[in-house]
DNA sequence: GACCTGCTGCGGGCTG
């Protein structure tokens, strides 16, 4: 077919737009608009509340964008910022600040960016001659909301719309919660009923949950966009690996293995598994997602390792949170613009929506944790035309043998993995969760207000924060609560000048002075890693490193030479050896759907043909284990001198569980998707079960004095006792479900 | 059994 240079543009949607805005189109060659723009141009012209989903790199930006800046060409022209766009990584606002620049200066409508990267200077000029677009993060428009409180108003009255990128990322996070409120006060000090909020989001499972977000306690009148996610279709496997590959390895006493060999084999990366990354993975594009930091240094080393091996250049290189700026800039350029093959082994730090262009498969480790997030990895490869996505499931069991433990007989990394993907075909992720009391987050907004209106009446607060904003499941008593609490001895957070305003405390003052207030999530103190003069990343300060060690970081081996605890640097000098890093972390949160789906996955007869000849040896097995053990109707397994419970239930009301045993004295420990419970009879369980049915479930307190870290939130640590178990029963677990989970448990034991 | 994110204002000293 002969190409042709006439556009093919609906007109509705593109006529619509300013002429500026057309030229500009025009002069990008734009063959199209893309649908999701096609739908959300006139919704937005519309104006009121708008979520636009699609898929990365859809021309979400755009969508939003190209409306917006129409509306105000169309405008009057006056003072102050006229679209704040607010996003939550400073990478993300240089790429947009790049993709937008040349459109808004088609359009004359100056663009400011503004993070902590940003030099005073540019800040302070965009402050004082307020105009056009202003590129954001959440921390920055919290520092001038507490910093500039009277000029709120002269900046952002004339605002046509608020966008805030990855809408996604924010919902159910304290973050999230921070930035509805501050949004909520601009919206106050200006005396705007609304000002316009547009979302841009992944599809998510629900998108009634992501209006509510966006809106809260309006979200049924936010008009939601959804980009027709048709992709090129997709191409999936999951392969299984035993830990220890038995053929090789049992009888080969006499043979010295090499000692980088062994110690790679003790990290856990089978020998078979990483011949077939190498094989899969050399020479194309791909992303591998490890996991964890310390897989990922694990297997960046391991690979790279392969290439000097086969005498081949390094195109294996590790992504993560812990590197440093420059590191991880040089992989996203290197994936980005560079024609040479490579492979970013990474954690979640390549999920959001940094421009590295499309990969041509996606691989990762073991299951991985929810449904969504598979869904943003499959999104990074099949983004050309007729390339699908690639993706690859690499599950790693132990071999079978002798008095092995039931649960490893279940193979149930592999029937996770089975478990998501069945989800992921029947079009279902993961909800958002439904929004809990974020007492650490409100008390952080308490502070910002006082600091932005220079002291506040009680009753003001609360109108503000709880009763218009974002913190409605907060009621005045709680809220008073809160007040008291702020104000003890203890914290001295705040006082009440004689005028009964509250007023900034002795305590108070140091938190609020420190440059690290505005950012809402909690952080720990970490060293600097150092190799001559370029810092490589950080390291967690409570993770014990001395001078002489040997380290592997940045994909690389490294021998520490000195530990300065004062300037926390760890300087590092290269080598041979090396252990890996070792990172703390939160665990995670499993949902009840995919436990669901996995006794689902046991019990049934499917074969699926995306798995390997290994995986379904093992998924047999487990089914075999599965049916000898009777599990598909009972919950209770006698185990060693114990019990072990196998719910097939999510994190949260696991733990639940987990504690309630506790409450009862039983010797508990929570492995797995398992309850295990040590020297105690079976049956004192089942009856223990039964009583918990008919509604005699230990307290909430009872349950408290067993939760080995409550304080999680940034500032957790100032609530009182009574305030932290509100926040835990209702946000970290599902004290409501207790009675009916051992219900079913009960029920059925007894059948 | 985990991952990720962010940061003001001011004053002093120096350079062109």
């Amino acid at each position: 077919m002969a190409t042709t240079r006439t556009m093919n543009l609906q007109p509705s949607a593109f006529e619509r737009l300013g002429q500026p805005i057309r030229r500009w189109i025009w002069t990008q060659k734009w063959q199209r608009l893309r649908d999701v723009q096609e739908k959300a141009i006139p919704a937005v012209l519309a104006g009121g509340d708008v979520v636009v989903s699609a898929r990365t790199a859809a021309g979400k930006t755009e969508a939003a964008i190209l409306p917006l800046l129409t509306r105000v060409l169309g405008g009057d022209g006056r003072d102050g910022f006229r679209i704040l766009y607010v996003s939550p990584l400073k990478a993300l606002i240089n790429d947009q600040y790049r993709r937008l620049e040349p459109l808004c200066e088609a359009c004359d409508i100056p663009l400011h960016k503004w993070h902590g990267d940003v030099s005073a200077d540019a800040k302070s000029r965009a402050r004082k001659n307020p105009s056009g677009v202003v590129l954001i993060t959440p921390e920055s428009l919290e520092a001038l909301l507490v910093r500039r409180g009277k000029e709120i108003r002269f900046l952002f009255s004339s605002l046509e719309a608020v966008v805030i990128d990855e809408l996604h990322a924010f919902i159910g996070t304290e973050r999230g919660m921070q930035l509805q409120s501050i949004l909520n006060r601009i919206e106050i000090e200006c005396g705007r009923e609304r000002i316009d909020r547009i979302g841009l989001s992944a599809t998510l499972g629900d998108m009634g949950l992501a209006a509510d977000a966006l809106r809260p306690g309006g979200g049924a009148k936010v008009a939601v966009i959804e980009g027709n996610d048709e992709g090129n279709g997709l191409r999936l496997q999951i392969r299984g690996y035993y830990d220890k590959d038995s053929t090789t390895k049992a009888d080969d006493g006499d043979v010295e293995t090499p000692p980088e060999e062994e110690a790679a084999e003790r990290h856990g990366i089978p020998e078979r598994l990483a011949d077939d990354l190498f094989r899969f993975l050399r020479g194309h594009r791909n992303l591998l997602f490890g996991g964890s930091r310390e897989r990922v240094e694990l297997y960046a080393d391991r690979l790279r390792l392969m290439c000097e091996e086969n005498r081949v250049p390094n195109e294996f290189f590790p992504h993560h949170g812990s590197l440093s700026k420059a590191e991880r800039e040089d992989v996203e350029i290197r994936l980005r613009d560079d024609p040479r093959p490579t492979t970013a082994v990474a954690t979640t730090t390549l999920e959001l929506g940094i421009d590295i262009g499309d990969v041509e498969s996606v691989a990762q480790i073991g299951p991985g944790f929810s449904v969504s997030s598979l869904r943003q990895r499959l999104g990074r490869s099949g983004r050309r035309a007729g390339s699908p996505a690639v993706m690859r499931m690499f599950v790693i069991e132990r071999n079978p043998g002798r008095g092995q433990h039931p649960l490893e007989r279940l193979n149930l990394g592999l029937v996770q993995s089975i478990a998501m993907i069945e989800c992921l075909k029947d079009g279902w992720c993961e909800p958002p969760e439904p929004t809990g009391v974020h007492l650490s987050t409100l008390l952080h907004q308490l502070l910002a207000l006082i600091l932005q209106k220079g002291g506040i009446s009680p009753q003001a607060a609360w109108k503000i924060l709880c009763d218009r904003g974002p913190f409605k499941a907060v009621d005045r008593a709680t809220f008073a609560d809160l007040l008291r609490c702020m104000a003890s001895t203890d914290n001295k957070l705040i006082e009440q000048s004689p005028e009964g305003l509250l007023m900034i405390g002795e305590f108070g003052e140091r938190i609020t002075e420190a440059h690290d207030f505005y950012p809402v999530f909690f952080t720990e103190r970490e060293y600097r890693i150092m190799h001559d003069a370029r810092t490589l990343g950080t390291y967690p300060l409570d993770s014990a490193i001395k001078s002489g060690e040997t380290l592997i970081f940045a994909g690389r081996r490294w021998q520490v030479l000195e530990v300065d605890d004062t300037t926390r640097v760890i300087t590092v000098k290269p080598t041979r050896g090396g252990k890996p890093p070792r990172f703390s972390g939160n665990g995670g949160g499993l949902h009840d759907r995919i436990a669901e789906k996995m006794k689902r996955v046991l019990e049934g007869k499917e074969q699926y043909a995306y798995i390997d000849r290994v995986a379904a040896e093992m998924l047999s097995s487990a089914r075999h284990c599965f049916e000898e053990r009777g599990l598909a109707s009972r919950f209770i397994l006698p185990h060693a001198d114990g019990a072990l419970v196998l719910p097939w239930i999510g994190t949260r009301k696991l733990t639940t569980l987990a504690l309630a045993f506790l409450a009862r004295d039983f010797r508990t420990a929570q492995y797995q998707h398992s309850i295990e419970l040590q020297d105690c009879d079976p049956e004192g369980v089942e009856q223990c079960l039964a009583r918990w049915a008919e509604g005699n479930v230990p307290t909430i307190d009872a349950l408290m004095t067993g939760v080995a870290r409550p304080n999680v939130a940034r500032f957790d640590n100032h609530l009182s006792w009574d305030l932290m178990t509100m926040v835990t029963i209702k946000e970290r677990l599902d004290y409501e479900s207790l009675q009916g989970v051992a219900a079913g448990l009960a029920s059925v034991g007894r059948s």
